[in-house]
DNA sequence: AAATCTATGTATAAGGT
DNA sequence: TACCTTATACATAGATT
């Protein structure tokens, strides 16, 4: 592309690593809406740089959403396969990982549930239990 | 691209639609893949197409690490915000979309924990607790 | 670091096999 | 249906500001 053909591997300068991942993540932003829209596919896409910034994409339905048709396909497809009781090494390492990603929600949960929960007013605590109208809407918008 | 002009409009000839999405979901997947080389960036991609099937890539470190990587970003974001103690409404909706995640994780751990480790023998249930060496290493390879 | 400018390399829309 | 071909639109490396 551009003045010269490119090796696919690391660029070392910095500088134009930089330069050259700010012009690429547009590019792939823009092609990952593009294929969204042209052919009405769903799609999920994150990025971190180098520096851990994130940037991110997500089609009509929020990532949120497309994470969990994403967990969902991964375990039926999991289910398809059958799972492979030949070797509950791997098994268990599937386990881990799903663990670890629990853990985290979890912990996220509790943040939210614990230490914040404290900080709310009566009123506030009646809303999360049964919210006001119309704040969980978005969450049923589309189903998958 | 090619001979003529792409209006950003789903493509209504359902063979075109097909044909461009093969074609786009191959070009996205690579320069998904060339910026996260070169650029040395931890990318994340979803595709599902119209009649459902899933496309992904994900560098270097899989799938799984990244929307770990993504949930724990997600989460320290919304803290440096600092959660909107006014606006209780939003703030469930969050609340429940984590929720619902959640749900997806804990009925995939039912069933592997449940159903499944019935099917197990003993052996296998010793190692679920106790994984032979190196089983998990993969889980740890590459802190973010 | 962001914005603009171009020469050049790529992606891809149509069409063909 | 999937793989070629080719004309054209697009993306972008490198340079400049």
């Amino acid at each position: 592309m551009g003045r010269g053909r490119v090796q696919l591997k690391r660029i070392e300068n910095k500088i134009n690593r930089q330069v050259t991942f700010s012009k690429r993540r547009s590019g792939l932003l823009k092609k990952a809406h593009e294929i969204s829209v042209l052919c009405d596919a769903d799609v999920g896409l994150i990025v971190f740089s180098t520096k851990g910034k994130l940037s991110e994409y997500a089609s009509d339905s929020s990532m949120e959403r497309i994470l969990e048709r994403y967990d969902r396909y991964s375990y039926a497809e999991k289910k398809m396969k059958e799972p492979d009781l030949e070797s509950p090494a791997s098994w268990s390492l599937e386990h881990a990982k799903l663990k670890a990603r629990m853990e985290v929600l979890q912990r996220n949960q509790k943040h939210y549930m614990g230490d914040e929960l404290d900080n709310l007013s009566t009123r506030e605590r009646q809303n999360l239990e049964h919210p006001p109208e119309g704040s969980l809407k978005h969450t049923r918008a589309r189903e998958i």
